[in-house]
DNA sequence: GTGGTCTAGACCACC
DNA sequence: GTGGTCTAGACCACG
């Protein structure tokens, strides 16, 4: 899995690196239980500071997409239907689907948009 | 249209006023053309400083989705089509929904939920 | 002469009105000694402030442009080279010309523009 | 690069900081990829309130001047070709030219004004 | 240490 | 009365 930073957006890197590898996980891209890199070899070939690394794993524990144990580090593990959030996500969700709608989109248009996210990178 | 603040938020003040007022847009509860209250009475009945207040007009203007007319202060004109944006949305979207699907829901929910969501207020 | 106003723009009414009128009299639209609409005419004509157009004539007459007579109204009347405010039109010439030169025009490309606004309107 | 600010003017400061920028990256005082003081920092030098610094150095970055690296700070950055802002500047443009036309300059005197500060700074 | 955010209060330009 | 500008001082997120 390739990892990308903007050092210029506004989006802290931390940030940037948790909604990467979440977005790793529901592309099928990271697979349940494989295991992660470790916080100062991800930091290290990022060129990221380890301390942004390790905040990111910290905050993808605590929403249930990892669990880190000492001996084997971090590993994905999501449980089903245990990953709450929901309400800030459908918030989230729908500040973007007004985005899309007043740029002109149609509800058609949209929900193809959707569904080619959901399906990405299934195969 | 009724503005609500979580002034606990991680989300800028300036930001969630500025999110209500695209959703506001969106949903039809401010028409095309529909004054906006001023910088200073809309800072006042919310309690946040008119400073932060503008700073949310700014960024509406500048993306297109209000004008301020000197002479008749701050209004809705999204022109259809022209905002932007349409990267970073998109960007947003995918994430919301790699979460909606970590959480455990089908293809048919989500799009069940997106649709829901262009079509509100719509009435 | 055609006059526009944009008031979603930063700039000022009167200051739109009093650059249109140093255009045209530089394009040789407004010749010398021409008399200039009244001030509650032209506000009607154009749907702003009489106030407005007032402000725009007094600074007209200060910079030695126009003069303006109780009987005869507002006349076109530069001294030629009597005009100051040299120092202000350089310094936002070489602005104009930065900002120019970092979108990346040649030297040869801005001078031909600077000479075909200078000679625009000539014939 | 020396720093000037009129308090007088009505100009507002943190528009004379951003030109002066523009000029400086313009003339070559300031080179591609070099940093420019922290907000605070030219603050304090200046005299002038850190939010009007800041408000200077938004307005360059989101005219494409400068990049604001969270790890580096801000640094000179123009894409060349790319800043817009061409329509308002040969609006400018043209006025600066009929003030120094009225002030009773020759097409070739202008030029020559033109072009010398096309080439300020250039060795 | 850096920039981003927010506040309170003030002044001014514009219309 | 409107928005724009500026200040001083504070807090926080980020790296």
């Amino acid at each position: 899995m390739l990892l990308q930073f903007d050092f210029k957006s506004s989006v802290p890197l931390y940030m940037q690196l948790r909604n990467q590898i979440v977005n790793g996980i529901a592309a099928g891209e990271l697979k349940f239980g494989e295991k992660l890199p470790s916080v100062r070899g991800l930091a290290e070939e990022s060129g990221i500071n380890a301390m942004t690394v390790s905040k990111a794993y910290q905050l993808l524990r605590q929403e249930g997409y990892i669990v880190t144990d000492r001996r084997r580090g971090a590993q994905v593990c999501w449980e089903k239907g245990a990953t709450e959030a929901a309400e800030d996500t459908v918030q989230n969700l729908r500040l973007c689907i007004s985005e899309l709608r007043l740029s002109g989109m149609s509800r058609e248009e949209v929900l193809k948009i959707c569904s080619s996210l959901y399906e990405e990178g299934k195969a």
